[in-house]
DNA sequence: CCAATTCTTGACCAAAAAGGTCAGGAATGC
DNA sequence: GCATTCCTGACCTTTTTGGTCAAGAATTGG
């Protein structure tokens, strides 16, 4: 399991849009520039983040992409599901070997387990808002999960 | 994201062989048909399973795989490790086009979050016992996902 | 000791997904 | 009308997934 080049990207560029949230739009090209992405692929993300409602474009010389909502009503999820569809879409049903039943053995004990992780991961991507990606204080890129401890109990 | 066929497949197998405990040990063909994966592709995992020393394995004509401990001791953490490296291992440090400093761009505030997912992640498959998975209710392959509500404060 | 059984190892392969590129066209603002 | 920018969709390369295969090395029952 991993977070593809595309969930990243397209949370950088939305974190980006969101700084210049009513400010005027960003072409694409700048976006790659500053998000050190390939200017080509930037706009590929872009028109599944546009599709998705949650970016605006403008053609011409003052053109580009801006947000089209507030940066505190755009979710992490809405972003991840834009580029990369439902998270563990299609657990039951896949690995039938063939047969087109589900077939998790031991009476299907195991796709709950499935289906509790994802929601656990779609409800923490709803849980963070551009607005909080942005008040987010950086840290270098090793720094403890503090409130995880938390939440484990330790 | 998704789950891949190996994560399935390892947890399919070792909820078998919990099953199985203290019996005699199961020959991969017998898993493999029992689980229903592709013979050749289950010793594969097994081996996977058997170098992270989840199970042991036997050979000669009474031989075969057996758990090397309690399925209390066994969490799905381990077993998803054995199969699939760390979760989100190297979220920081990829995607740096080339450069090879961390450029999540906007200071690095998104890192956090992808290491607190990750930390989520690892510390659900780390609540989940071999044990654990065989109590399950198995209802059917569409069940709401109870104590996620708890969870979520909802 | 022999033969059947089972695991072991590592190479190999095909299909899919990820990651990225490109070219031609259509709006838009100046 | 011309530069700028987005739009569309095809295309490509690399990596990962998912799976196969063959030769060999233990082990056990007979």
């Amino acid at each position: 399991m991993r977070i593809t080049s595309s969930i990243e990207y397209a949370t950088r560029l939305m974190t980006t849009l969101a700084r210049e949230h009513g400010k005027a739009p960003v072409p694409s090209e700048r976006l790659a520039e500053s998000d050190n992405i390939p200017a080509d692929y930037v706009s590929q993300i872009l028109v599944k983040l546009r599709r998705a409602g949650l970016v605006d474009s403008h053609r011409g010389s003052t053109g580009g992409y801006s947000l089209s909502r507030p940066p505190s009503e755009v979710t992490l999820g809405q972003v991840v599901r834009a580029v990369d569809g439902d998270v563990f879409e299609d657990v039951c049903g896949k690995y039938d070997g063939g047969t087109k039943d589900c077939r998790h053995q031991s009476g299907c004990t195991i796709s709950p387990v499935w289906r509790r992780l994802s929601g656990l991961i779609t409800q923490y991507f709803e849980s963070v808002t551009l607005a909080g990606l942005l008040a987010e204080t950086p840290g270098e890129c090793g720094a403890a999960p503090e409130w995880l401890e938390k939440l484990s109990g330790r």
